[in-house]
DNA sequence: TTGTTCCAGCTTTTT
DNA sequence: GCTGGAACAA
């Protein structure tokens, strides 16, 4: 057999991790360092000299698009299918495992997945049903404390009675939550997890059974993992320590989401058989921009301990710009993309990543007026527009009418008469009686406890429900969809629907339908389940970044985390200044700070050749105007390392030209960022200037009497 | 039922 | 200062 493709293209520590014999192995690699293909050599060489089958393979990502790169990337590398291996995101494989186990996790044939808004809109309801006021006990909250406690796998019934009032509200309500989960044959994301780990740790045929179908559990960006989710992974690798990991604990940026970076710490402990291999060399990014993101990197305290290079050259310097407000930062960016694709650069190689994305809206905004192709990442997907899941919503009554989000949904989407009033009865009674709304439902209208108009709608709704389940049933997945769009008259709502608007929303349900043709249930007569049910499940575990196969060349536009596992050759990390980046929330809580400072070493390391950073003397944020200082992680940055790009000494610079603020055209009295003195209110800095003789004004950021717009013509400001 | 006004909130995000 | 959701009036 010939192995030279799979052991060839990798280095001696990447040899080394892929050819190790097979016990508990945790892989540190760092930014650049070929981590994915490690994995995907690890798992060709198990299948191809190992001799493992690769129906005992396991893979477990994060995301969807990881786990479907390295599928792809092992098909190129070895030639052939990997469909019965196991690859896919955590959720996406609790999902199946509780598809083929739904009896021993107690949960019914048909439940459903549950994504965090229908998340939320039921805690809001449970608030409200339980009459407590939203703003003292406000449901985003609750919905982070029970997802919390699932994280670590807690249920209610764990949680001791501290006394406290706060957790003691708190699990009211998560109880409530449970129960109706329960009844609904609702599963949220954290359950899926939290729901695995019991049936595997409660059925010990069925943990054997797995333990012993999976010859090596590999696992992609380990330092991400959650309580519970390295708890399965403990469980299913138990006694056997075939547990693979990757990951790399200055990446680790998602803490405050539940990832526990100490889980690496502690597979150290839990595995004493373990081996660590280091991944150091550096495959995408110039030495000096390497150096830099080491020299920030090495600030914190809390770290295993490691530092990338490249053999690949220092390459240019970092440049650091300092604007005067937001709006020149974002001039100023848009210029240097501007003259890099006149350089020859392709947009789509040019990143500007922010730490929030409120910051993104300036950087489109001339972007836009450039006429330069850009895409920002975030924002809704496809699976969560209203109007998908209002659609899907009927679907899933279909297949389960106890789905009391789903009822809530649309049981007056489109309009059909009933009112607030009529819901809240509803409402009452299945809350009263422990029931799901379609129970409650029915036995209102049979005991006639209704109006004759909301009673007659409520019929025609549920009738609408069957006839559709019952119209449906022997139709290809499509079809059903299709049939849904019309008769639920949805079509119809958004058809009427003024402006532009509903056009795009009929174009998104016939697109749903698009994707329910090409909607590939390969999983369907393995798990002998209907079609509809797993594209609903598909639904909600995969909301479909469909736009991400666009092919413009356009400028990426994205927050720092959305960064990571990217790479572009022209980074800018923009607004680096206190209080956004690290952002004001993380400034006095050390565990946070390195998380902040992690981050920055994630988006410095995203650059191949060229990064710049850039900070604003001046920002508005939320109304109001503030004079930021420079981020601290520039200051940790070897100034041998980086070139300050000055506007005022550029002459030449052609985008001075197109921006009036920083003309240099203009004759000024006072340059920017000059000190300046004032009979009345004493010591200040320049911060902008505006206009012409007469009427040249500047705004000063005075020491004392603060910030103040002064016309020059009168104010006889004198320079120090 | 719809259009308007008011008011709180305001890092980061995948599943 | 802007946005989205909720409360309110017509």
């Amino acid at each position: 057999m010939d192995i030279t493709p799979i052991i060839d293209p990798l280095n001696d520590a990447q040899r080394e991790a892929v050819t190790a014999p097979n016990r508990a192995l945790l892989i540190l690699a760092g930014a650049g360092s070929g981590k994915t293909r490690v994995l995907v050599h690890r798992i060709a060489w198990q299948l191809r000299v190992e001799g493992v089958s690769p129906h005992s393979i396991l893979a477990v990502t994060f995301t969807n698009k990881a786990a479907r790169e390295m599928r792809n990337r092992i098909e190129e590398l070895l030639g052939l299918s990997t469909q019965t291996m196991w690859i896919g995101t955590f959720h996406g494989l609790a999902h199946r495992l509780l598809r083929r186990h739904a009896k021993q996790a107690k949960l019914p044939e048909t439940f459903q997945v549950m994504d965090s808004s229908d998340q939320l809109r039921v805690i809001k309801r449970l608030v409200a049903g339980l009459n407590l006021d939203e703003t003292k006990w406000p449901p985003k909250q609750i919905q982070w404390f029970i997802n919390a406690q699932k994280d670590e796998g807690k249920r209610a019934l764990h949680l001791p009675d501290t006394g406290d009032l706060f957790v003691r509200q708190m699990l009211v309500v998560y109880r409530a939550y449970e129960e109706l989960c329960d009844r609904s044959g609702l599963v949220d994301f954290a359950e899926l997890l939290l729901r695995v780990h019991e049936v595997l740790r409660d059925n010990p045929d069925l943990l054997t059974f797995y333990q012993q179908r999976f010859l090596q559990v590999h696992v992609d960006e380990f330092q991400d993992t959650n309580t519970i989710q390295y708890a399965w992974l403990r469980l299913l690798t138990e006694g056997k320590d075939n547990l693979f990991v990757v990951g790399d604990d200055d990446q680790s940026i998602y803490g405050w989401r539940g990832a526990r970076v100490e889980n690496i710490y502690n597979f150290q402990k839990h595995y004493p058989n373990h081996q660590v291999i280091k991944l150091e060399q550096n495959y995408r990014s110039t030495g000096n921009i390497l150096n830099a993101a080491n020299k920030v990197i090495a600030k914190n305290q809390a770290r295993m301990g490691k530092e990338l290079w490249t053999d690949s050259g220092e390459g240019e310097l970092i440049s650091l710009y300092a604007a005067f407000n937001e709006l020149d930062e974002a001039y100023f960016v848009v210029d240097r993309i501007k003259a890099w694709v006149n350089e020859g650069g392709l947009r789509s190689d040019a990143a500007i990543l922010y730490r929030s994305n409120a910051q993104s809206r300036l950087f489109e905004e001339k972007l836009m007026a450039t006429g330069t192709p850009y895409r920002v990442y975030g924002g809704l997907r496809f699976f969560e527009r209203a109007e998908i899941k209002n659609a899907l919503a009927y679907l899933r009554l279909m297949t389960n009418r106890h789905d009391d989000p789903s009822f809530e949904r649309v049981v007056n989407t489109p309009t059909r008469g009933l009112g607030a009033k009529a819901v809240d009865d509803i409402r009452l009674i299945a809350k009263d009686r422990g029931i799901s709304l379609w129970s409650a439902a029915t036995d209102l209208i049979e005991h006639n406890r209704l109006g004759p108009r909301s009673k007659n709608a409520l019929i025609g709704f549920l009738q609408l429900i069957d006839n559709l389940a019952a119209q449906t049933e022997e139709l290809a997945l499509f079809e059903k969809v299709q049939l849904v769009n019309e008769h639920s008259g949805l079509i119809n709502l958004y058809k009427t629907e003024k402006g532009d608007r509903g056009e795009e929303k009929l174009e998104n349900l016939e697109e749903l339908i698009n994707a329910a043709r090409l909607f590939d249930s390969e999983q369907a007569n393995e798990e002998n389940l209907s079609e509809l049910d797993l594209f609903l499940a598909h639904a909600a575990l995969e909301a479909g970044d469909m736009q991400g196969d666009e092919f413009e060349d356009c400028v990426q536009l994205m927050t720092l985390h959305s960064a990571k596992g990217l790479e572009f050759k022209l980074v800018f990390l923009v607004g680096m200044e206190e209080g956004l980046f690290p952002s004001q929330q993380s400034s006095d809580d050390i565990a946070r700070l390195e998380e902040e400072r992690r981050l920055c070493y994630v988006g410095m390391t995203r650059a191949m050749k060229q990064l710049y950073l850039t900070y604003a003397e001046s920002r508005r944020i939320y109304g109001k105007e503030s004079y930021p200082r420079p981020s601290r992680f520039i200051r940790e940055i070897p100034s041998e390392l980086l070139q300050e790009i000055r506007m005022r000494a550029q002459v030449s610079r052609p985008a001075a030209v197109e921006n009036p603020r920083i003309s240099i055209n203009q004759e000024r009295s006072f340059k920017l960022g000059q000190r300046v003195g004032h009979a009345k209110f004493g010591e200040g800095v320049v911060l902008q200037l505006e206009g012409e003789g007469a009427q040249e004004r500047a705004q000063i950021n005075f020491k004392q009497a603060g910030v103040k717009w002064l016309m020059l013509n009168y104010a006889q400001l004198e320079a120090l």
